[in-house]
RNA sequence: GCCUCGAUAGCUCAGCCCGGUAGAGCGAACGCCUCGUAAGCGUUAGGUCGCGGGAUCAAAUCCCGCUCGAGGCUCCA
């Protein structure tokens, strides 16, 4: 293992002058004192074998962080003390002058190699002014630079292009209608991140007994209690009859695939995940990070004719894996271990394929909107290659006239990833971070990557396009993207809530003592029969207090059973979202919750209809 | 990967600066009250103060190391 190691700070000035050679082959230099001002300082070490790749990455990734911290004079400064393998002294000039010679677009200045220097520097005291980096070569790393080397140069253009289909310069453009798609702009162009504290859903997560961080597996794998459970299954199905409806055929596919499979491989090396590795038997195995793999590696077992196409796979993954840095991984904004619906068309050529995406355009939208989210809440994102705009303006335009409000470009000058065009939607939070649910690309290239084949009207073998679309986006997501919203209400003084239909409890009946708890027996059963979930708060605390356990657990409909009740057909029902008191009769109540609920799956109480005999989960 | 913060009762936290008997609220168990739309009352149980070391007569408290967690940064096909 090669590590050219390397400290960099970022200094108001750097003063240094050599004083004696240190070895015979020291570089010939006339030694007199240096002064830089506003400049960054590499101390640079280079070990035995880094070699002319590891120059290059070392010389990429110092002037990505001289980016950031906004700096373009860079001293690289010998320095042997990093390391205790040193590369012999003609290796490491040699590679110093290499990296001399590739920093592009920087004022490069080198300390002279092989001399005793004094210097004197004084270090900036912001959070990037210090920073140290290990710069590996290997095997495994060789894949990652090379794609990391190619990223660096995909050149990307953000404009807003409004309903008329007219593109806006993003630094020009007016915001004041429209706060949100700035927040995304400024989080997407200008990468603008930071924040300073804890999204509230993460309270509510563990508050409303939906979910938690589960400590003793990895980071990112949650626990889901039986509320979270019975949630995340509502979602699911839903999503689902949403996709059969369009077409889609439901499938399951392995979760782990073995990384050096050939294609697998390919794509591994254009497009390096962090994924979890498995190793079993020799094998190299690696978990999904989407249900690409599984559907492309039996859609290319399939024997299909032009006449099959489009071909729609759907798969509701639980789980997907991805490898996400620890730091990332707050609540279920971004997890480890996902649960991601994700349906891939087949299509037979660009037209085909331009329809279809129409339609789940459309189909992702009713989507998110019957999960409960507005088009308020979320701001779109497209993203095409110049050449795809220049061939392909109207169905642009089309879906940017269809979401009715400005959305945001990004445009690239060529094509780096697999597609050719993708949208999604963005949930912007509490604190401004965007997090995309639905999405949807057009992909050119894993057609033929995968061996995918379809006979076409001349009977010629093709690879389909292919696809990509998650209708809602990761499950937990669309949790998250809820709990958030019913923090934004509660804070700006609205009573928070969850869509009637993913309720846990729908109904909770309180009777006023012991002795009316037949009676609440009678009518949850009813509820229950007609599948509502419906609980009985047992417990023979004071009304009171029952009510404000059941306001506290945002529980919409609440039923008090007392004297009056026990012998009338109409019964009291306060409604949490008006906060009164009606009387209706339980058919009335249960027609109400039909209505609501139309269109929605249900499933039943996925707790015990007593409340005493719960444990209790969370406080 | 980097930075910061944290770890004390089932949960949320106080105590730590300035060393000297382990605290509160909620929750739980038990009992009383039998109640009409957001907290009725009482009693009891419950703690290797994350782990290891150091200095001290004495450590939850001071020092060092470690582990785990959280938040942020970076990244996010």
């Amino acid at each position: 293992m090669q590590n050219m190691r390397i400290l960099q700070l970022h200094c108001d000035y750097i003063e240094f002058s050599p004083v004696k050679k240190e070895i015979k082959s020291a570089e010939e230099i006339d030694p007199k004192p240096q002064h830089l001002d506003e400049v960054v300082v590499a101390f640079v070490a280079v070990e035995d074998g880094d070699n002319s790749e590891v120059a290059k990455k070392a010389m990429f990734e110092i002037s990505e962080s001289m980016k950031k911290v906004g700096c373009k004079k860079l001293l690289l400064y010998p320095y042997a003390h990093l390391s205790s393998k040193l590369a012999s002294p003609s290796t490491a000039l040699s590679l110093l002058r290499e990296m001399e010679a590739k920093a592009d677009g920087l004022e490069v200045h080198r300390a002279p190699f092989g001399w005793t220097k004094s210097y004197k520097v004084q270090v900036k005291g912001h959070p990037l002014a210090e920073n140290s980096k290990t710069i590996t070569a290997g095997e495994e790393k060789e894949a990652t630079s090379e794609a990391l080397k190619a990223e660096s140069k995909i050149q990307s253009f953000w404009y807003i292009m409004t309903t008329d289909g007219k593109m806006h310069d993003v630094g020009s453009f007016n915001f004041a209608k429209h706060a949100n798609l700035e927040v995304l702009a400024k989080y997407e162009a200008a990468k603008k991140r930071s924040v300073d504290e804890p999204p509230p859903h993460v309270k509510l997560m563990k508050k409303l007994a939906i979910a938690d961080y589960e400590p003793a597996s990895d980071a990112g794998n949650m626990r889901f209690f039986p509320n979270g459970r019975l949630i995340k299954s509502l979602i699911e199905r839903y999503v689902t009859e949403k996709v059969v409806d369009y077409g889609g055929f439901e499938v399951e596919t392995p979760i782990m695939y073995d990384s050096h499979h050939p294609s697998m491989e390919s794509y591994f090396n254009r497009f390096p995940a962090r994924q979890y590795n498995v190793n079993s038997e020799g094998k190299h195995l690696f978990l999904r990070f989407a249900a690409c793999f599984g559907q492309f590696l039996m859609a290319k077992d399939f024997q299909m004719s032009y006449r099959n196409l489009p071909l729609r796979l759907y798969e509701l993954t639980r789980y997907s894996f991805r490898r996400e840095q620890s730091g990332e991984l707050v609540g279920l904004r971004r997890l480890r271990a996902f649960t991601m619906p994700d349906c891939h068309a087949m299509c037979k050529d660009m037209e085909q394929a331009k329809e279809e995406f129409r339609k789940r355009f459309d189909l992702s939208r009713e989507v998110i909107t019957g999960l409960g989210l507005d088009e308020s809440d979320f701001e779109m994102a497209i993203r095409f290659t110049e050449e795809f705009y220049n061939g392909n303006k109207p169905l642009i335009e089309e879906l940017v006239s269809k979401i009715g409000k400005p959305v945001l470009v990004e445009m690239w000058k060529e094509r780096f990833f697999y597609f050719v065009l993708k949208w999604e939607f963005n949930y912007i939070d509490n604190l401004g971070k965007a997090s995309a649910l639905s999405t949807d690309q057009i992909d050119v290239e894993n057609g033929k990557r995968y061996n995918i084949e379809f006979i076409d009207e001349s009977n010629r073998p093709q690879n389909p396009i292919i696809l990509h679309n998650s209708p809602s986006g990761a499950v937990e997501r669309v949790i998250y993207a809820l709990l958030e919203k019913a923090a934004k209400d509660q804070k700006e003084g609205r009573k928070p809530g969850l869509p009637l239909w993913l309720a846990p409890t729908q109904v909770r009946v309180i009777p006023v003592k012991p002795e009316f708890l037949a009676h609440c027996e009678k009518i949850a059963e009813k509820l229950t029969e007609s599948d509502v979930r419906a609980d009985i708060d047992d417990k023979n605390e004071s009304v009171g207090k029952s009510i404000r356990d059941a306001e506290t657990e945002w529980i919409r409909y609440i039923i008090v059973i007392g004297e009056k009740e026990a012998n009338a057909s109409k019964i009291s029902i306060r409604d949490r979202k008006t906060g009164g008191v009606r009387e209706l009769s339980v058919d009335e109540l249960i027609g109400e919750i039909k209505t609501e609920t139309k269109g929605k799956p249900f499933i039943k109480m996925n707790m015990s209809r007593y409340i005493s005999k719960r444990p209790q989960i969370m406080v």
